[in-house]
DNA sequence: GTCACTTGAA
């Protein structure tokens, strides 16, 4: 592992800079080689602030400090990595100008335009950047990455497009800008145009497509980076499991769990964090928990994931448990660590739990509840039933409510069949997320309970007058490590065939065993048959009917749907574990369904 | 002797 990142070789050699430290404390008039060498050393092991504080500590005492080009640029440094306050920076580089340095050294001129870049003052490092006599490929990465750390992708291409010289620094850079911004066409330009690509150039890629959630694509460049022969780093790890995790594809990330264990000394705490969230997430809550054990340092990320990714499965006490475990380690928790605390509550209806814990984010842990945290809390009360309290506490939040808040009342009264604070929340929702299309297939559902059949044609012409774009159903299931989708109706698969005469003989053993279609639940305006076929077409069926045919009797099959579990599915789901004696892990939009003999983890509550 | 790549939720 490099020094930037581990620090291991900068930390072999400590105890000589910390004899070297003292020294200089107690010296009256301190050595400026000495004392360069110990703020170097504490860069280099990425401590900025000793180093800062070293140079604070030293200059009244060590004016030649600032006399030599090398000392003043590492001092510079020092300002830079620590983002020291404005006036010391500026005060290095009028010292830089008065002995003539910032003019003839590039490489002290270079070191002014990061300090300011780092402080936050870009405009100054542009000045800097522009007065340069001369400019090399090193002072223009510094301004390069000074403009994509700031996200100023057209300011950093005008750089980028300006050089008569550019090196890998210079096109992974700007690889990375565009990747942060989300602008994966334009990276992969970059990327394509690169030569001799090298760990950073793939890994920004990879996350430039996993950000972007393009996950195939990570998935796929991580193959070709492999059979190019590109050794890995944690960084890259951590990105194609970010896409394992989008695409609870479990055995590629099995598989990168596999590399690290067979490569890496120890677990980094960013990719055993990473490891954690994937397998939770690819519905291998055991592996998640496995991992999180072995652990030999975790942080507040580590736990929060772990107990996330605990209440996601509906093991809403372990999750609790988990946390008051945390807090007796002397761990302090922050906001999203309360939102996994939150969703346990809700996942498992522990209103009083969820209420307490809520009350104890600013009064015990210092930690100020956010509209996201509101957001659990109208969850967690209007899915236990109290529609009313939830609406109250909207009423009586510090912000202003949003369309998740208005969302998430709308869903309990779904649940709950509560007409008229529907409508409410629906009114709201039409201003502030007028184009979503989940709330008006809510709402009707909701007047189909009712047998308010106007309330039902009402809702399916405005879904057609206001042309609302319905996200269609999507399912997937991995199969030798490759991802399969399926849209409802889906019959473009290779094996369509089969998978529709495995369907029909699954549905046909469900109805013996006493499955009955919810068709109510079906929006289309068509008649009982069709209505039937259309919900046996859902795409976690279909996915399920392929998951029957690849996979071996008795194994466990993992399916994952983008929106909420569909309820006639749920119930389908449900006799299917009976029925074929699988277990079924399903993860939809919200949380984890495990299916046995009959039942679901979720107890029906979700 | 400097510059570039990373995780958590609704």
């Amino acid at each position: 592992m490099r020094a930037k990142t581990g620090g291991g070789a900068a930390a072999a050699a400590w105890p000589e800079h910390l004899a070297t430290h003292a020294r200089l404390v107690k010296s009256a008039s301190p050595d400026v080689l000495y004392a360069t060498t110990a703020m170097r050393a504490y860069l280099r092991a990425c401590l900025p602030l000793q180093s800062l504080l070293l140079l604070r500590g030293l200059l009244p005492r060590a004016p030649r400090l600032l006399a030599n080009s090398f000392s003043l640029s590492v001092a510079l440094q020092a300002c830079a990595s620590a983002a020291a306050p404005a006036a010391l920076g500026a005060s290095l580089h009028a010292c830089a100008l008065r002995s003539g340095f910032a003019a003839a050294d590039l490489f002290v001129r270079t070191a002014i335009v990061e300090m300011y870049a780092k402080c936050g003052r870009v405009d100054l490092a542009r000045t800097a950047f522009d007065e340069a006599p001369r400019r090399d490929v090193f002072l223009c990465n510094v301004m390069l990455a000074a403009y994509v750390a700031r996200c100023e992708v057209a300011e950093a291409r005008k750089v980028f497009d300006g050089m008569r010289a550019k090196d890998l620094v210079s096109w992974n850079t700007m690889l990375h800008g565009y990747a942060v911004r989300g602008q994966v066409g334009m990276a992969r330009e970059i990327f394509d145009g690169t030569e001799g690509r090298d760990v950073f150039s793939w890994s920004s890629m990879i996350s430039a497509y996993a950000k972007g959630r393009r996950s195939k694509e990570a998935l796929e460049l991580w193959r070709e980076m492999l059979a190019v022969g590109i050794v890995p780093d944690c960084i890259t790890l951590v990105s194609v499991l970010a896409a394992c995790s989008d695409l609870a594809a479990l055995h590629i990330g099995a598989d990168v769990h596999q590399f690290v264990e067979s490569n890496m000394v120890e677990l980094d705490l960013k990719l055993g964090t990473a490891l954690i969230d994937m397998y939770a997430k690819c519905g291998d809550i055991d592996s998640a928990h496995r991992v999180f054990d072995a652990m030999p340092a975790k942080d507040v990320l580590t736990w929060s994931s772990m107990i996330i990714g605990m209440a996601n499965h509906g093991l809403g006490h372990d999750s609790l448990r988990l946390f008051s475990k945390m807090i007796s380690e002397g761990m302090k928790p922050n906001g999203i660590t309360f939102i996994g605390v939150l969703i346990a509550c809700t996942h498992v209806g522990l209103v009083s739990d969820g209420k307490k814990h809520f009350r104890s984010m600013s009064e015990e842990h210092g930690v100020e509840p956010t509209v996201e945290h509101y957001g659990c809390m109208v969850d967690l009360l209007g899915r236990a039933g109290h529609v009313e309290e939830a609406r109250q506490l909207i009423r009586s939040m510090p912000f202003e409510p949003d369309a998740i808040i208005w969302r998430a009342l709308l869903g309990a009264c779904r649940i709950h069949k509560n007409v008229e604070v529907a409508e409410e929340a629906m009114a709201k929702l039409r201003v502030l997320d007028p184009l979503g299309d989940g709330h008006y297939v809510l709402l009707s559902n909701i007047y189909a309970q009712a047998n308010s059949w106007e309330g039902v044609a009402e809702m399916r012409k405005t879904i057609k007058r206001e042309s609302i774009q319905r996200i269609p159903g999507r399912s997937s299931i991995e199969w030798e490590k490759t991802i399969h989708d399926f849209i409802s109706g889906d019959r473009s698969h290779p094996r369509s065939k089969e998978i529709y005469s495995m369907l029909e003989e699954m549905m046909d053993r469900l109805r013996q065993a006493g499955y009955k279609p919810m068709t109510d639940l079906v929006l289309q305006d068509i008649d009982e048959t069709s209505k039937v076929r259309s919900l046996a077409e859902h795409s976690e069926k279909l996915a399920i009917a392929f998951g029957l045919l690849t996979t071996l009797p008795k194994s466990t099959i993992r399916i994952t749907k983008n929106l909420r579990a569909c309820e006639d599915c749920h119930s389908a789901i449900k006799f299917i574990s009976l029925v074929y004696g699988r277990k079924l892990i399903v993860r939809d939009r919200n949380r984890f369904h495990h299916f046995s003999e009959g039942q679901c983890s979720c107890k029906d509550y979700w």
